[in-house]
DNA sequence: CCCCTTCGTTGGAACGTTCCAATTATTATG
DNA sequence: CATAATAATTGGAACGTTCCAACGAAGGGG
């Protein structure tokens, strides 16, 4: 009937000491006697004494959590970003509190506020959907780093993204080379990944003299959103798909099936993102990947950096993708609709 | 140069009030002049006042922050069911703190620690990797709702969880009605959600008279172990897969197609869950779908009712699963083999 | 044998809030 | 117009920790 969970004055008095030593203890001070630092252990083991984590995180004006907010949960690629941000953050002592965001920037912005009343002392934002404004005002009062993005330079903002311009380009070169023209981009909507991927789709497209094949149809980076774009795109009878990510290739592959059109008999689909499940022998797609989880470690690495140097200027990384060919690309089909 | 955050004290004398009016005011209580009020919200928002987490959950004793622990982020059917929970959760002005588990039922042990730290109120744990003695331990500590498990009574620990067993049954019921007999069960391993369907689905194979033909191999609940498991199962050429969940299910359509085998014109698979990613077109994987949002929302709903009771007994809720046929699922071929 | 250093330990202030009892201002009542 | 009742406001204690200045006890050097 525990009345409420032991303090640290519990486990003082019943190991006959006091408060600041148990203190000291506890945080492994090495001006502690041996006899002392037993007693202390022992006596906090014995009572199941547990920090509290806000009394700490008061008196020591540092609550060594680091915010996390994510786009969204339901994309895998979340997840294996996150993995290797808690790998790293993990091994520095640090905790991490995890948001995931609502779906607009206002509800995102509220997601913030309730991570730095947790008094976090870094933010890692592994989204896209705040605006420059907001962006701006949450970097200036708490040190943050951005993954996914790479369109904003804010002075202290430590960014790591993934050159999604050259990832753009990677996708449309292997289509290319495998005699596509009519290469329609189903873009990922209005958001800087999706327009960087896009670019590298223009770019290439022009590099190959195909400006004038050059389709984006802009969608969203949901499986039923690049179901939607990619049963819009059919009407332009292209002969490839470049999807934004791998969940809307996802997508996309079932509009094109639903269409009575096989993949990638007669269109082929490249994803982005290289999530572990579109390696799935039955999803099989093809897609330009990222390293997701060092994404994820270097946001780490480069927040805890910042928070020895707070100073230091800001760190723009960028890691290459990978493309990797699986089964949903293949020869162009001169006449697919056929 | 904001030396620090602003703190109630700024407020207060900005507004020029005491602290405790500003506490009253921004709590909402109702025994603060409008005229007050005004100043003190306004003065507020001048200063970007945002209240310290800390320093009211320890002078409050309260932190009206609830721990959810999951047992793996890369499967979409937790990203779902959080749904459920956040939506509840915030719709009584909780916050909800998130952390996803280590691998081991010792890391997850320490994760609940991490929360407690917090000061969490409550916890939703949405896996079932800890142990008994673990979970015992726990649940004495702080209120606590156990989600997709129902293996464990424990005195004012809720549960809330899908009927496992009847979901198994229905799937055998399906599959057998489409004529199939050499129906295996691909396991999702070790733990309750997975000895539940397949305790189902041996019941449904006796209550059909197919004992003889019933056999389990023991998998995991990653997309991995269904492949790997299917890839084993194969040898015992089987006309239908149950696979214990829907990524497992993924896997399984992998191994299965890799193997030479047409889903599900060779072989069957139905899967569990229901996450939406599998009703994509190109998935297309018949399933048992748990009403995932609502065992979230119901979860949420039981522990916030626990925290105005605490000594309620517990609470067992168990909803059902609805049978959705898509495109894995066929009339059994007689010699799949062949 | 005294003083100085070092080691181990301690009490008290501080952190930013909530809550309560106490105080003051305002309004209603006879 | 005095008094009672009510409304609005306030100061101070408390929450559980960290950190700091200060303390006593040993030990070493002169």
């Amino acid at each position: 009937m525990s009345a409420s969970r032991p303090t640290i004055l519990d486990v003082a008095s019943r190991a006959g000491v006091s408060k600041s030593l148990v203190s000291l203890a506890l945080s492994g001070s090495d001006k502690v006697s041996d006899a002392s630092r037993q007693r202390i252990e022992r006596a906090a083991q014995e009572l199941g004494y547990r920090p509290n984590a806000a009394a700490r995180s008061l008196a020591a004006k540092k609550s060594r959590t680091l915010g996390v907010l994510v786009l969204d949960l339901h994309n895998p690629v979340f997840a294996e970003i996150l993995d290797g941000v808690q790998t790293e953050v993990r091994q520095h002592g640090f905790t991490t509190m995890l948001v995931s965001g609502g779906d607009d920037p206002a509800l995102e912005r509220a997601d913030i506020d309730t991570l730095q009343q947790f008094q976090i002392e870094g933010l890692i934002l592994i989204s896209h959907r705040l605006t420059e404004a907001m962006l701006r005002e949450v970097a200036g009062e708490i040190p943050t780093v951005t993954v996914t993005r790479d369109d904003i330079d804010i002075p202290r903002m430590d960014m790591v993204c993934n050159d999604d311009v050259e990832g753009g380009r990677i996708a449309v070169d292997h289509l290319v080379s495998l005699g596509h023209r009519r290469i329609v981009c189903l873009s990922g909507g209005d958001n800087p990944v999706s327009h960087s991927r896009a670019r590298g789709y223009l770019e290439a497209m022009a590099a190959h003299g195909l400006s004038d094949h050059a389709q984006i149809v802009s969608g969203g980076l949901t499986d039923t959103a690049g179901y939607r774009a990619a049963k819009e795109a059919l009407e332009l009878s292209p002969t490839a798909f470049f999807v934004a990510n791998d969940i809307g290739a996802m997508g996309a592959i079932a509009a094109v099936e639903e269409a009575g059109f096989d993949v990638p008999g007669d269109i082929s689909v490249i994803g982005y993102d290289g999530i572990r499940l579109a390696g799935l022998r039955s999803v099989n797609l093809t897609t330009v990947a990222q390293p997701l989880a060092e994404l994820g470690r270097l946001a780490a690495t480069r927040l805890l950096e910042r928070l020895e140097k707070p100073s230091r200027p800001a760190h723009h990384d960028q890691v290459s993708s990978q493309l990797v060919v699986r089964g949903t690309t293949g020869p162009a089909n001169p006449s697919p609709t056929a």
